[in-house]
DNA sequence: TGACATTAGTTAGACATCAAACTATAATAA
DNA sequence: TTATTATAGTTTGATGTCTAACTAATGTCA
C-alpha cells in the first residue's frame, strides 16, 4: 500500500540531516557554519581556487547567495578572495591554512552522516536507496 | 557499489520538490505562498480550528516561524485568528471561505507532486522507496 | 574603432527560519 | 491568597535564500 508521503518524508529527513551536520560541527567547536558553507569548503577541498560562479554551480545556489556565504567564510578566515589578474571580472576563492585545517573535521562529520544514514540498512537496501534517489533526482 | 551520496541527493530532491510546489501553485494563480504555508492550509483542511502551538507541531516549525506564516495567510485573507474566550493565551486559526476555496487546488498540486515522484517507479519500487525513507526518517 | 551584448560579481529588498528574550495569561504550591 | 512556575504567543535580531536590478569588465560585430 503506497501512502504517497515520500515528499514529506524527504523534507523532514533533509531537515534532520542539516541539524545533525550543524550539531556535529559544533561538537568540533565550529560555530556559525551551516551546511551550505560546508558544501563550499568541501568543494574547495576537492579543487581549490574556484570562482564564485563555479561554486554557485557546484553547490546549486545562486550567485548572490554564494556572495553571502563566501563573505562569511572570509570573515571567519577560512578562505580568501583574489581577483584574476587578466580578467578583472573573475574572483578566485582559495582556502587559507585555517580553512585547510578543517578538512579532517569535515571528513569526520561526513562519515558520521553516512553512518547515520546507511547504518541501519543492509548492503542491498543501501544500494536500492541510492538507486531510487538517483532516479528521483532526475525528475526535478 | 555504495556511493554514500544519499544525503546530497535528498537535499537536492527536496529543493526540487519545493520549486515544483511553488511553480504549480503559481500556475493556479496563487502567488507568494511557499510550501510551509501550504502545510498549514493542508493541516487546516484536515482539521480546522487549530492553535498556533498545534500548527507548529504539525508542520515541524518553531512558534515564531508559525507566527510569521500565519500572519501572512491572514493578510492574504485565507485564515483568521481568534482568541479562546476562556483561556486568553490561546489563539485559534480558522479557514476563511477564500481559504477553503483553495482546497481543490492543493489537492491537485499534491496529486501532481505525487505523479512526479512516483510516476517513473513500479509498485514495488514505490513501496521500497517509502519503506526506506520511513526508516531513514526515524534516525533523526 | 565603437556600439551593443555578454559575463562575473555585488547590492537591494523581501522573506522563511531560528534562538533568545519578552508579554500576558493560567495553573500550582506554599 | 500570594508567589512561583508553566504555557501560548509575539517581538527582536540574525542569517540563508531568492529575484531583480545594478556595476564593472570583456567580447563581438558592424
Amino acid at each position: 500500500m503506497i501512502k504517497g508521503n515520500a515528499a514529506s518524508l524527504i523534507s523532514h529527513i533533509r531537515d534532520g540531516i542539516n541539524k545533525l551536520i550543524i550539531s556535529e560541527l559544533e561538537k568540533h567547536g565550529i560555530e556559525g557554519i551551516v551546511p551550505s558553507h560546508g558544501d563550499i569548503l568541501v568543494c574547495l577541498y576537492k579543487h581549490d581556487n574556484l570562482t564564485m560562479k563555479e561554486l554557485a554551480e557546484y553547490i546549486h545556489r545562486t550567485k548572490p547567495t554564494v556572495t553571502v556565504l563566501v563573505n562569511k567564510l572570509v570573515s571567519y578566515g577560512y578562505v580568501t578572495k583574489e581577483k584574476d589578474t587578466n580578467d578583472h571580472r573573475i574572483t578566485y576563492i582559495k582556502l587559507t591554512r585555517k580553512g585547510k585545517e578543517l578538512q579532517p573535521i569535515f571528513k569526520e562529520v561526513s562519515l558520521r552522516i553516512r553512518e547515520t544514514m546507511y547504518g541501519g540498512f543492509s548492503e542491498e537496501e543501501s544500494e536500492q536507496l541510492e538507486y531510487l534517489l538517483e532516479h528521483l533526482r532526475r525528475r526535478f
